[in-house]
DNA sequence: CTTTTTGTTGATTGACCAGTCAATTAAAAA
DNA sequence: TTTTTAATTGACTGGTCAATCAACAAAAAG
């Protein structure tokens, strides 16, 4: 049933159910042909759209960024003053589809790829300059140094998604991830509230 | 050459070399046969006295914890006053042994193996049990909410690993990483310097 | 000196899997 | 209607790898 037009329906699909698998196995070792039955096609297809395995790897990748990037913006939309920035990111970082339990861990999945695929590497570099620099930027009126606070947030958001990761019993918790670097952020910032 | 007591030089050598791969491949997808010529051995000698693959994975990981342990042990009986013991902690995390740069990548892929494996989960559970615990104990004389502030610190420690993992370009920047921690800690205490 | 124990490996097996290819279907274009 | 083109797959291949096993070597025990 060759309908026109197919081809974006199957990438979709295809690129969903690499994330959807490599979260639920926790882990990259994952078949082609598992993802294309979750996906309801055949290994050969996504072989025919996406060339290899790597390639499918990354674009699922550069989906799980750009719907980051874009919740980012969509929070970052509605905040006028600084601190509404901060939250804004980090509200970003735990919330929507970014903290689905399949994507943090697919996410720290991510990490590895990017210690053998300079392409991943180089997907992940983007991430974290962009957040540091969301970070700096919203710190700049706030912070006495705002590059550091920045950093210091960035990593600390990095070390309450691997948690997350591998808290897999029990919901995963963005209010508290949130609170966490709030009252961080707060401290930095020099809030004595 | 069979003399007596090979057997725990061998499994030390084994152990050894898998870290060593896992750290330089910076994926768990390494062979058995790969560790065993980095150790000098066979591959069947490596299954001799492991049994498996994930058997050797899991005595690779409790050497890393183990040294750990003991290099937090080692520092903190030099430490007497609270702070001084949150220093030991800090250092002992970033110190030594255990930021060597296939130690921290190896680390990283035990994040992951501990998603599939159940005892690799329980030996990272523990690890971070006590983390948060000696935090806890420390902060308590110095911090309003030494909970909060140890699960925080917990969480931006194990961020700057991962983060580390990653910057594999250039040498693993303990001075930072460890000045990053303790500036934080000094935020929570309160202290005004 | 013989026997046992410990250490060690090459060869093999059985399973799995990424990627290829030729063939098939049906819609769309000519 | 005929032809082209997009979508799709089953079957196959070449390669890899964990785990097993039977056999061998040499030290230690008797």
């Amino acid at each position: 049933m060759p309908r026109v037009g197919m081809m974006a329906l199957r990438m979709d699909a295809l690129v969903n159910a690499t994330i959807e698998q490599i979260g639920r196995k926790g882990s990259l070792d994952v078949t082609v042909s598992q993802i294309a039955k979750a996906a309801g096609v055949s290994s050969a297809l996504a072989h025919h759209y996406f060339g290899s395995k790597d390639e499918l790897f990354l674009a699922a990748m550069r989906a799980i960024l750009s719907e980051f990037g874009a919740e980012a913006r969509r929070e970052l939309a509605r905040a006028s003053t600084p601190q509404a920035r901060l939250s804004a990111i980090v509200r970003a970082s735990f919330g929507g589809q970014n903290f689905r339990p399949e994507v943090v861990a697919a996410w720290l999945n991510f990490y590895v790829l990017a210690q053998t695929q300079p392409q991943a590497a180089r997907l992940l570099a983007v991430y974290q300059r962009r957040l540091v620099s969301n970070l700096t930027h919203a710190l700049r009126p706030l912070a006495a140094d705002p590059t550091t606070a920045a950093r210091t947030a960035a990593a600390l958001i990095d070390g309450l998604y691997i948690r997350h990761a591998l808290a897999s019993a029990g919901p995963p918790d963005a209010a508290t991830a949130i609170a966490t670097v709030e009252r961080y952020l707060a401290l930095a910032i020099g809030d004595r509230s």
